[in-house]
DNA sequence: ATTATAGTTCAATGGTTGTTGAACTAATTT
DNA sequence: AAATTAGTTCAACAACCATTGAACTATAAT
């Protein structure tokens, strides 16, 4: 299922979107892959030997990142065997801002409240 | 200089640490709950019935969010019943930078490698 | 002291998901 | 055609974690 409209803004109490995204992005293996990816385009013989992980399992955690839309995957027109990963730029910008947005420190307000009593002081 | 410069190339273990770090993050009700709290101080009650949540799933969540640092927690001097929670700031500042080095667009690289062999056009 | 309020801790449960190994499809080579 | 290489899909397993409900601690009000 392609879900690559989860980079998005979140709308008002959807935060169920980012959670998700942020889960696809919460997993070891899954991070080295895009580093990887992001430090040059790469196949997935090359990606599982430099991250001594089973192909299967590689494969795995790209499906799930092609899925978010954030890794584009291209068969190669050279050899058909072959099938290239890299970052799609636009997504990760989108994902950048939205993090940036999201955990911003200029949206911290000041001012308390407990138990629907407003605090002043304290 | 170039920013990417400036930006390096985090190893096995920080990679976990932000794989953790946005595990935490990667749930639903604790973004409600941090989004909650940056809109102002907030005691556990006023948190459970904005988000209509039991109050030992507030406390799991926030116990979750504090051991993170992200949040502090500080038990009223008006009535020690309370326990007022805040955004730190610094922390999210911390983290705000961390997410925005890593999925940095600038770090992208072009040029393709398979199974081991440079690639040039293709 | 008794009751009420605020919040935590505990054990059990259920769903999700990363991992494993094997079987499978697809493209290329000999 | 057969064998090789590249990559995917499947079923089963294991570990993690959010949720639930109940019992618990602590502070304050009556």
């Amino acid at each position: 299922m392609k879900e690559s409209d989860q980079i998005q803004k979140p709308r008002e109490g959807t935060l169920s979107q980012l959670a998700a995204l942020l889960k696809i992005l919460a997993e070891p293996n899954r991070l080295l892959l895009l580093e990887r990816i992001m430090a040059g385009v790469q196949c997935n013989c090359d990606l599982g030997n430099a991250l001594s992980l089973a192909p299967n399992l590689v494969s795995h955690h790209l499906s799930v990142l092609c899925d978010s839309g954030l890794v584009d995957a291209r068969r190669s027109e050279d050899d058909g065997r072959w099938i290239f990963y890299s970052i799609n730029e636009s997504k990760l910008k989108a994902l950048n801002e939205l993090l940036a947005g999201f955990f911003d420190v200029s949206r911290i307000q000041s001012g308390s409240t407990c138990c629907g009593k407003k605090l002043t002081g304290e």
